[in-house]
RNA sequence: GGCCCUAUGGUCAAGCGGUUAAGACACCGCCCUUUCACGGCGGUAACUCGGGUUCGAUUCCCGAUAGGGUCACCA
């Protein structure tokens, strides 16, 4: 039987950064084993519907290259749904949804129940103060079913519960955690169908993924509990269930789930701060699973080639932004640069360095900058400190190395000589650079750092920056020279 | 709180009864670079704690502790 798997989101908001994780793990599945991957939405709660959120999540899962083979799909900006076991959106599955839900009704494993919200809400609070484990208490379980339905028919509101046995041990074997037991006890009686007649999740994930022939379920642990319930169901209904894998969650810095708060959840904040899709897939791909061998940079081929089930980690892991830093500087060191000049554009022109028409004009400009700030980069929102000596017009000693670096006792011998060399200067290319240092030092006998690094600061405020030849042509000659001006002023200023 | 799950350096993690307990990130040092990076080399740093089982436990079992999950007509 060919591996079938889904990633079924409900459409309330972003992509969470753990839910992304949850659909390459399916997708890297489905292709390892030649498989499908289906993209299911699950908007069974009307009430939480965002709107643009099923575009938003296809365009940030398309921009990770994670690319399912059936389900809903954009086209031509318009949201189609493909493959032979559609609909792939739950609101318009409700009918599906109503047949299965007679038969279950039929073979007494669900009951109507006509409890009111406030009728549950103060069973709830008793059982709290009786310091109990909230529960529904099955009032309305021994209804007969002709009285229920009839009832139901009237119009009276209601909505069907899961009948679970009582104290019946469920078993079933998860492909990370192994053989997991839950207590019926320990479970209540699952609204299956809700007033408003849509099902709840585990009614409709049952249904659709049988339905959709899913063969692993490839979800966040934060379904485990609820598994039991979805197990109990397959039973009723007399269908084989699918393996279950749980995947571990991913927590932030203090061990707690990655929530909303702390910002940066949502995969999109992390391509807007300029990662690359490439560099956040790998990192994510390595929170939770690792290979047999040792390899950390991986490609998505690699990671389909090297993908298993057998070594996802049971326990969370902490998301660790200095390493997704490392991993995505890779590939910002390996992208090809007239891509990577194009992706930097939209942040020269965020910070304020250049307008568009500019970066349109000057793009060979751009790519040298690109080219010799790429290695400094671990994300390209970086660009706007690691650019910022090209443009800023007033040099900043504020560091006090810098500062020292302009109080040396050769720093006036060393602008007077570099302002004459660049003034005389037809052109300033990198060669410039190389020739003119060589000459400086020939003719002041200044070498190394005593050289680099005052004329570094006198002309950028930085002891750090990118490389000196190429920041001299960067740089130009006109603002060479007003900078040296400058610090010439600064220096009379703050003597 | 009940139930379920997890537990190796600061972080990700390998390990699956006998190892000098890998590797990566971060941090520190050195080398390369006439500068800055990149890169290379090296260093600091871990089996949560008790009991068992065993000739031998990081590894298996039990308990404690800590952390996570869950307890909705949300997914």
């Amino acid at each position: 039987m060919s591996v079938r798997v889904r990633f079924a989101p409900s459409p309330t908001g972003f992509v969470h950064i753990g839910s992304l994780r949850t659909a390459l793990y399916n997708y890297l599945f489905a292709k390892k084993n030649n498989g499908s991957y289906i993209l299911r939405i699950e908007d069974t709660d009307q009430s939480r519907l965002v709107g643009g959120a099923v575009e938003n999540m296809l365009d940030i899962l398309s921009w990770c290259g994670i690319e399912h083979n059936e389900g809903v799909v954009k086209k031509d900006d318009e949201i189609i749904q493909v493959g032979e076991c559609g609909p792939y959106i739950q609101s318009e599955r409700l009918g599906i949804y109503k047949k299965y839900i007679q038969e279950l009704l039929e073979k007494g494993c669900a009951y109507y129940c006509f409890c009111s919200k406030e009728r549950l809400e103060q069973v709830r609070e008793e059982q709290l103060e009786r310091h109990e484990t909230p529960k529904y208490d099955g009032h309305c379980r021994d209804y007969s079913l002709e009285e229920a339905k009839e009832r139901a028919e009237k119009g009276e509101p209601c909505v069907v519960r899961l009948r679970l046995p009582e104290n019946k041990d469920i078993i079933f074997n998860d492909a990370v955690r192994g053989r997991v037991v839950v207590n019926t006890n320990d479970l209540d009686d699952q609204v299956l169908i809700k007033t408003d007649g849509f099902p709840t999740y585990h009614f409709a994930v049952v249904v659709d993924d049988y339905l959709m022939g899913i063969t692993h379920v490839i979800r966040g642990e934060e379904w485990v509990i609820s598994t039991p319930k979805h197990v109990y169901l397959y039973e009723a209904f007399g269908w084989q269930a699918p393996l279950f894998v749980h995947l571990p969650n991913i927590l932030n810095s203090e061990r707690k789930k990655l929530s909303k708060r702390q910002g940066d959840v949502a995969a999109a904040d992390f391509k807007k701060k300029g990662y690359l899709p490439e560099g956040l897939i790998n990192y994510l791909a390595l929170v939770g699973w690792s290979p047999e061998d040792e390899q950390e940079i991986f490609k998505m081929e690699e990671l389909i080639e090297s993908f298993s089930i057998e070594r996802v980690s049971k326990s969370g892991g902490i998301f660790d932004t200095d390493k997704l830093n490392w991993v995505n500087s890779h590939f910002i060191k390996e992208y090809d640069l007239d891509v990577l000049s194009k992706l930097s554009i939209p942040y020269l022109i965020e910070a304020g360095y250049m307008t568009e028409e500019e970066t349109i004009e000057k793009i060979d400009w751009v790519k040298d900058l690109v080219s010799i700030i790429r290695e400094r980069l671990s994300s390209l929102a970086e660009i706007k400190k690691e650019a910022a000596i090209f443009f800023n017009n007033e040099i900043k000693p504020e560091n006090e190395e810098a500062k020292e670096m302009l109080r040396l006792a050769h720093i006036h011998e060393l602008m007077n000589i570099f302002e004459e060399k660049v003034k005389n200067a037809e052109t300033i290319d990198q060669n410039f650079g190389k020739i003119l240092f060589k000459q400086i030092q020939k003719e002041t006998g200044y070498k190394g750092k005593e050289l680099y690094m005052p004329i570094r600061v006198f002309l950028t405020g930085e002891i750090h920056g990118p490389d000196m030849g190429m920041t001299l042509k960067l740089l130009g000659k006109e603002k060479i020279l007003s900078r040296i001006q400058y610090v010439r002023d600064y220096l009379i200023k703050n003597q």
